[in-house]
RNA sequence: GUCCUGUUAGCUCAGCUGGUAGAGCACGUCACUUUUAAUGAUGUGGCCGAUGGUUCGAAUCCAUCACAGGACACCA
């Protein structure tokens, strides 16, 4: 039975109750005319008034009820918006008669959401008040809502019932609306400067655009799988051969792997590519556009993030050699020779893969020495081509790309490099992919000939780059689990005994 | 995938070395016309995550499973 828990019952009864009062307790006719913000913002000058109140001006609001005290013959509740949480002064003597006693007390609760009219005064205690004449139920809740002061704790409730979360805690709105300005003020940011949204498959006939394991559904009518998008890389590449200048796309991608604090199965990124333009600009329109996001944030740009105090004014630029020794302590005279750094992280005690290149040991030492100190925004530069493999190689030095992550408080960001863009070199790169593929890298990057074909028609100089919109969200408001930036985080299902019935069946 | 910790009333939590299940809030009843987590009195409320085992006896000990959180591994 879904309605059987007592509480539920007994509120049910009210709501049958009310409805032999002739209240129906799921109103549709609110007659709402402010917000409760609107409603505190406007009568801030009742206190100055004769009596502390002006009863010539006449409000009508609505709002979820938070709290309920009775005192015999009157009563405070507090009703709360979107924009917030106003008092209402509620006393039997200035409702319909029997209303105060026989409905209001009896029948209307913590959780219900109704519309209270009157005008605004400032109790002895001196907070700005409705003095109700009116009060109706709009809706009635039959289930109970968690304990008042401490609210819900407890993970697992607030991210399979986000709602319960969102109605008990405040500050959980709050990310949220900020999550949801980010979104908003990125795609205003690229549209300022001439970007053009764009969307591209989710459904992809090959998974490409980075080494991922991905979701595989099946389309019926063409008798063939797709696998959902691990990145919308290739097909924004094939905009720019089109003759598109600048394109983004805010949009999710889904990979099938593990869940931490910092991975759920779908997550959001913007990807944007910009011909003729090389890192160097994308580093320059990276400074750009979080002062433009903290500007219109209106936010320090000191943040705490946990213990860390991180400075988002203060942007640098290091080459990730220079940074081994610079940052990271690492003895400069080894950072070019494998053996030497084969030596020194075992002398640390790391465990390292036999078979790797010189580059990907230089990733390895950034990987344990650096990344994690580089606390204040820190664009490292000029990574090694072996773990670039997307990345135009540098003109002056071939070991090198012309490539960027953004790091900050220890975590990267953003991701970024001059494009490939020579149709040969992309073709013998996907074969190498393929190789490693057959020799069990399960995810290498598969053949996408019709990318290749594409690049073949030639691609316009382009740098492109990805900044991971969940983890920004995670540093602005310094929440430190994804599941807490996500409204819906990605969940194990329950096994109920009433759902594995139904599964035997 | 591995390890650690947790799961007790609608919510937040106690419950010792095994002996009939506790509090606060919420809810019911009563009192109270300016409260701020209102207050006072009183009452209802539990398959102690699931399944097995040990025991005269299990919320408590053991095993397996489920879910969650954290760490590590893997992964951008």
């Amino acid at each position: 039975m879904v309605f059987d828990n007592k509480y539920i019952q007994l509120r049910i009864e009210k709501a049958e109750l009310l409805k032999k009062e002739g209240i129906n307790p799921y109103a549709n006719d609110s007659k709402r005319n402010t917000t409760i913000e609107k409603f505190l913002n406007v009568n801030t000058d009742i206190v100055n008034k004769e009596n502390k109140r002006d009863e010539k001006r006449h409000y009508t609001l609505s709002g979820r009820i938070k709290f309920f005290r009775v005192m015999g013959k009157a009563s405070f509740i507090k009703i709360e918006d979107e924009s917030g949480m106003l008092q209402v002064y509620v006393a039997r003597d200035n409702l319909t008669e029997g209303f105060y006693n026989d409905v209001f007390k009896k029948n209307i609760e913590v959780g219900d959401i109704v519309e209270v009219m009157g005008y605004p005064f400032v109790t002895g205690q001196g907070e700005l008040s409705l003095h109700a004449d009116e009060l109706r139920l709009l809706t009635k809740a039959i289930s109970p809502l968690p304990e008042k002061f401490h609210g819900v704790t407890d993970k697992e409730i607030r991210y399979r019932k986000r709602y319960l979360d969102l109605i008990m805690n405040a500050d959980v709105r709050k990310t949220f609306k900020t999550r949801s300005k980010v979104i908003s003020l990125t795609r205003r940011f690229f549209e300022e400067k001439g970007f053009l949204e764009v969307e591209t498959p989710m459904m992809h006939p090959i998974a490409g655009g980075a080494n991922a394991k991905p979701f595989v559904t099946h389309h019926n009518a063409l008798g063939i799988d797709r696998y959902l998008r691990i990145a919308p890389e290739l097909y924004l590449k094939r905009l720019i051969v089109g003759g598109f200048e600048a394109v983004f796309e805010i949009n999710r991608n889904f990979r099938n792997e593990g869940m931490d604090a910092t991975h759920n199965p779908e997550f959001t990124s913007i990807e944007f590519y910009w011909a003729y333009k090389t890192y160097k600009d994308l580093i320059e329109i990276t400074k750009e556009y979080f002062r433009y996001l903290f500007d219109h944030l209106d936010l320090p740009t000191q943040l705490p993030y946990g213990d860390l105090e991180v400075d988002f004014s203060r942007f640098s630029e290091v080459p990730l050699i220079e940074s081994l020794y610079t940052i990271g302590d690492v003895p400069q005279e080894i950072v070019n020779d494998k053996d030497k750094i084969i030596a020194f992280l075992k002398s640390k005690n790391i465990q390292v893969k036999n078979g790797l290149n010189l580059g990907q040991l230089q990733g390895e030492l950034f990987d344990e020495f650096v990344e994690e100190k580089l606390i204040n925004p820190t664009f490292i530069t000029e990574y090694p081509v072996d773990i670039s493999p997307l990345a135009r190689r540098s003109d002056a030095n071939p070991e090198i790309t012309e490539r960027f992550e953004l790091f900050i408080a220890g975590r990267e960001i953003a991701n970024a490099f001059s494009e490939l863009n020579d149709p040969v070199d992309q073709y013998e790169r996907f074969k190498a992919q393929v190789e490693s593929k057959e020799s069990g890298d399960d995810e290498a990057h598969e053949m996408d000939l019709d990318f290749v074909e594409a690049l073949s028609y030639g691609m316009a100089p382009t740098a492109g780059q990805g900044i991971g919109i969940d983890r920004l969200v995670m540093l602005l408001t310094n929440e430190h689990s994804i599941r807490d930036v996500l409204l819906f985080p990605a969940m194990k299902p329950i096994h109920t005994e009433e759902k594995n019935q139904q599964e035997e069946e």
